[in-house]
DNA sequence: TTAATCATGACATTACTTGTCATGTTTTAT
DNA sequence: ATAAAACATGACAAGTAATGTCATGATTAA
C-alpha cells in the first residue's frame, strides 16, 4: 500500500470517528505508533483540522465532519456547480448555506485565474429572479427535517381568521415565486392542504411517526381533478399568444390554420377562481363559451368594479 | 518534493496540456523519460483518461479537459451541492447540463450509503417549482455566451406582429417563472428593451465588441422610473393580506393599527398595465384613491367584459 | 504515584523510487 | 528499405523515503 493511499484511508476514517488515540488507528491498519504520529503530522500539513490532548484520556480530536475522499473535478464542471449555486442567490435563510458558502470558497481559492474570470462572469450576467421577499421563513430547514424524518407536526398557522393551531403531516416544501409552500395532511380536515411557509409560527410539538406517507414527489404526480368541469373558449391571434405566455394556459392551447385559437379541456372546478382574473386581462382577446360560472364570475367582478368607481366620480 | 505531490502537479501539468510527449513532461519536472512512463501508469491507475500513440509523431493524449487539484469536501458540503442541483430540475437545456450530470455522478459514487439516503430524500422532499414549459430556449446557451464575450447581435426575433431582425446588445439572462428573458440594448429603439430567449429564433451573425456595456448585475441595480404616477390605494384588512402576498406590492403596503392599510408610492407609468388585473382580482379589498388612469382602465375592462358577456346570453 | 496518552529525536532496517541500460514495437519521413 | 522518433517494459544498482524500535520528556486523570 502506497504512502499517499494510507494517508488518505486514515484521513476518511479519522474524520468519520472524530475522537481516537493513536493506538486505535495503529490497531486498524497494522502500523506502529510512531508511525501514526507521523501521518498525524502529514494530516495536519493537508490542512486537516485536529488537536491533541495529551494524559489520560487524551487523543485527538478531528474538527470536520465526514470528508468524502477527494474527487478531480475539470474546470467546467466546477463552473457548473457555481451555476447551480447561482440559482439559489435570491432565496434568503435556505438549508445549506452554509455549506455552500464554504463549498464556494473551497473551489474558488482551487481555480487558475481564467477560470475565476469565467465564474465571475457567470455571476453577472446570469439570475434566476424571483421577488424579493420581505418575509421570511426561518421554520424552512426544520419543516424540511421533519417532512424527511416522516414526522407528524403541531403547527402554530397564520391563517384567514388568525393565528390557529394545526395537526400536520408535512409532505415536502417547494419554492415558487419566492415564497416557500408546504403541502401537509391536515388531520382535522382529512385531507391534504397547502401552507404558506412564512405563515407557520412555531412548531409546537413533534411526533415520530414510523409510517410513510406520499412524498413532494409523489403528490406533485398524483393530479387530482375532485370535480371536472369543462373550459372552452375561443381565443383570437393575440390571445393564443397571450396565453401560451401563462403556465396554465400554455398546455392546453390549440392553434388552428388562421393562427385563431381555441382551449377545449377538462379542468377541476376549485381553479376557477384562479383563472378568473386571467380572463379578465385577455378581455376581447378570449371568448367563454363554457362554463358558465367563469362567465358569471368575470360580469360579478366587472359590475362591482363598474360601481365602486362610480360613486368615485 | 515527494512522489504524492509530483504526480498530482504531472496531473495538473498534463489535463492542461492535453497532448505531449514523455519527454516534455521529463524536461518540465527535471526527471528522468522512465520515470515519467511510471507516472504515466500511475495516472492510468488513478482513473485519468489518456491514451498513446507510438511512432513518430507519437504521444500522449488526455482525454479530459482541465483538471483541478483534488479538493476535500465534508458530505454535508456534497449534500449542499446536490441541493443546488435540485434547485435547476424544472428547468431544461441549460448551459452545463452535461457538466453538472457528471459532477452529480462523481459525488454520488464517493458518498457512503447513508449519505446517498439523504441526497435521494433531499431530491424527493424539496423542489424548486416552476411551470413546465412547452416552449423551449435552445439559444440560451448561445446567448449567455455572447452576452460574456460583449458582442452585438443580430436576431430574428417573434414580436407582436410578426418575425422581425433586430439589431441588439445582451446584458444577459434571468430565469423567472419558468420562461427565460433577455434584457438587450436595442440600436433601432435607443433603450433597453426586454425579450424572451424562446422568441428568439436565429442568430443570424455576431460581432465582437470591445466596448463593455452594462452586466445583468448591473442592470437589476438600476431602476428606472421614467414617468412618476402616484399610486395610491386603500385596503381592507383582507386587502392587506392579499397584496402581501403579491411580489410587486409587498414592499409598499403598510399596516394600520385597526389591521386595514394603504398604499401610498411612486411608480412609473408603463407599469400600470401590469397591476391592472391585479386590481381586479382584489376588487372591493383595494380601493384606488390615484391613478386615475388606472380607474380608468379598470372600467374600461369591465365594461368590455359586461358588453361581450351581455351578448352572450 | 502510576498509568495512559501525546510529542519528538535518533538510528537501523526495510521498502520504494529513480535513473541507466537494454530490448522490443510502432509509426512517419526520407 | 532505413533511420528517427516515439511508446512499452524489464532488470538492476544506487539513492531516497518510510517504518519500527527505543529513548526521553511532558501532560492529564485516577
Amino acid at each position: 500500500m502506497s504512502k499517499a493511499k494510507r494517508l488518505l484511508d486514515i484521513l476518511i476514517f479519522a474524520s468519520a470517528k472524530r475522537k481516537f488515540t493513536a493506538q486505535e488507528i495503529a490497531d486498524e491498519f497494522r502500523i506502529s505508533v510512531r508511525t501514526v504520529h507521523r501521518y498525524i503530522l502529514d494530516l495536519c500539513d493537508m490542512g486537516l483540522p485536529i488537536y491533541a490532548e495529551q494524559g489520560r484520556n487524551g487523543g485527538y480530536t478531528v474538527l470536520t465532519s465526514r470528508l468524502l475522499p477527494p474527487i478531480l473535478f475539470t474546470e467546467e464542471e466546477a463552473v457548473s456547480i457555481f451555476f447551480a449555486f447561482q440559482s439559489l442567490k435570491y432565496y434568503r435563510n435556505l438549508p445549506f448555506d452554509t455549506e455552500a458558502a464554504s463549498v464556494a470558497h473551497k473551489l474558488y481559492s482551487s481555480l487558475p485565474s481564467e477560470a475565476k474570470v469565467k465564474v465571475d462572469k457567470i455571476r453577472s450576467y446570469i439570475a434566476f429572479w424571483n421577488p424579493k421577499r420581505t418575509l421570511d421563513a426561518p421554520l424552512l430547514k426544520d419543516i424540511l427535517e421533519h417532512s424527511i424524518k416522516n414526522r407528524t407536526l403541531h403547527i402554530q398557522y397564520e391563517s384567514k381568521s388568525g393565528l390557529k393551531t394545526k395537526h400536520i403531516r408535512p409532505i415536502g416544501v417547494y419554492a415558487h415565486d419566492g415564497l416557500w409552500y408546504l403541502p401537509a395532511y391536515d388531520y382535522d380536515k382529512n385531507k391534504i392542504l397547502l401552507h404558506r411557509v412564512d405563515r407557520i409560527h412555531a412548531i409546537l410539538s413533534t411526533e415520530n411517526s414510523e409510517e410513510e406517507f406520499m412524498n413532494l414527489e409523489e403528490w406533485f404526480d398524483y393530479r387530482e381533478i375532485k370535480k371536472p368541469i369543462r373550459l372552452h373558449v375561443h381565443l383570437t391571434m393575440e390571445g393564443v399568444r397571450q396565453c401560451k405566455s401563462v403556465p396554465y394556459f400554455d398546455g392546453f392551447v390549440i392553434t388552428q390554420k388562421d393562427e385563431t385559437g381555441y382551449i377545449d379541456t377538462i379542468i377541476d372546478e376549485g381553479e376557477l377562481g384562479f383563472i378568473t382574473p386571467l380572463f379578465f386581462r385577455l378581455g376581447g382577446h378570449a371568448r367563454i363559451i363554457e362554463p358558465r360560472e367563469l362567465i358569471d364570475g368575470l360580469r360579478k367582478q366587472a359590475e362591482e368594479i363598474l360601481t365602486m368607481y362610480q360613486e368615485g366620480i
